[in-house]
DNA sequence: TAGATTGTTAATCGATTAACAATC
DNA sequence: TAGATTGTTAATCGATTAACAATC
């Protein structure tokens, strides 16, 4: 196996091979080829190839790639063919509508523990998790496993919130609060700010 | 103005420069250099005075930006400084949750619409809209002038929507739903699907 | 076999970084 | 003036695309 160097460009490809990967599943469709996925997701195929070929070789010259094996790969290279225990911070409305992604995230990576400073929350339930106390963050973090955290609180609490995580051991987090997150080395952060998202979209009005 | 080619990739900073300038406002910064943007925000500080550069000469020499002034030209290099409406299709914990960005969009941009298929929705109030059946979208679109879509709608129905949205004129949408929405075109789409920024997240544990 | 398609090398293209003259 | 910092050119680096031998 050779993993050189990976570019952020290819890893941000490989969930959207897998995701329309799993609908030809669903069509029962048996392999596909580059030429296809090309077509089907608006990228160059020798691209594809690539990245693919990044990893491993996970086709067969003449024939394409078999959708189920690739997914099987796809999965492994993104680790979720291990078990990845999600917390989230923030049980407001957008806590509540990312908890009901756990239903497209199925296999192995699940939001496992849901937290909120507001004490006239704690104890309630969201699809089936009782909302806990930031006090007791740090305990359930690491008795859970916990590796990858969402946070969804107002942009004030965003980076006291962030630092607690990372002092729980936390090295992956999804920050949607509208606000630079500051992490240590070996922490990253993808932000899913919706404000930013929508000015970048305006510029190509 | 000489406005060559933009890489997308300067599109997507420019949220992020304007949202910390913003923050440095809310503090009485008055100037600021390419090297304190660049350690607050992990760029290069070449990068920055490039970027800014593909749009005129808005700093000074031995002095570096003026806070103020450069979030203005900011917001017009993004079209902040017209009034974008935005419609939200999808009236659910998500929708709900995104129409509090509306919080920070301030300015000249706002979510002036929500939508739902759901006939037990129509007509309740979220943050002061009342929400619509989707028979009207077309007919509301076009009065409002409205340029820009939120689909915050099951995977289902997401190319259902966006298929009509399109129909409506509307060429730019932010896509929340897990999957890939085909479009037409001249149409830009930007993926806000959690659960792809959880899948490469997990790749760097 | 002939046609299709991969994996990979080479060519191209574009983006980032370094360096520095201009100038505040 | 001396120090700081821009805007911009040149150098570097990396990513995308094209092309094709290998082979199913």
């Amino acid at each position: 196996m050779k993993v050189p160097r990976i570019s952020e460009a290819v890893v941000r490809r490989l969930p959207v091979y897998l995701r329309y990967l799993n609908s030809l599943q669903a069509l029962h469709v048996r392999t596909v080829s580059s030429q296809q996925l090309g077509e089907a997701l608006d990228l160059n195929p020798a691209q594809i190839r690539k990245d693919l070929a990044c990893f491993g070789e996970f086709g067969r010259k003449g024939i394409g790639y078999e959708v189920n094996y690739l997914i099987e790969k796809i999965k492994s290279i993104l680790k979720l063919d291990q078990k990845i225990n999600v917390v989230l911070i923030g049980a407001g409305h957008l806590g509540h509508a990312i908890s009901n992604y756990n239903a497209y995230l199925k296999d192995n990576m699940r939001i496992t523990a849901i937290f909120d400073a507001d004490p006239g929350k704690v104890g309630k339930k969201i699809v089936g998790l009782t909302i806990q106390a930031l006090s007791t963050l740090s305990e359930t973090v690491k008795e859970m496993n916990i590796r990858i955290a969402i946070i969804a609180v107002p942009a004030e609490a965003a980076q006291a919130v962030a630092d607690e995580l990372m002092r729980c051991g936390i090295t992956g987090i999804l920050n949607f609060a509208p606000v630079n997150i500051r992490v240590i080395e070996g922490v990253r952060v993808h932000d899913a700010d919706v404000t930013m998202e929508l000015h970048s979209l305006a510029y190509y009005l």
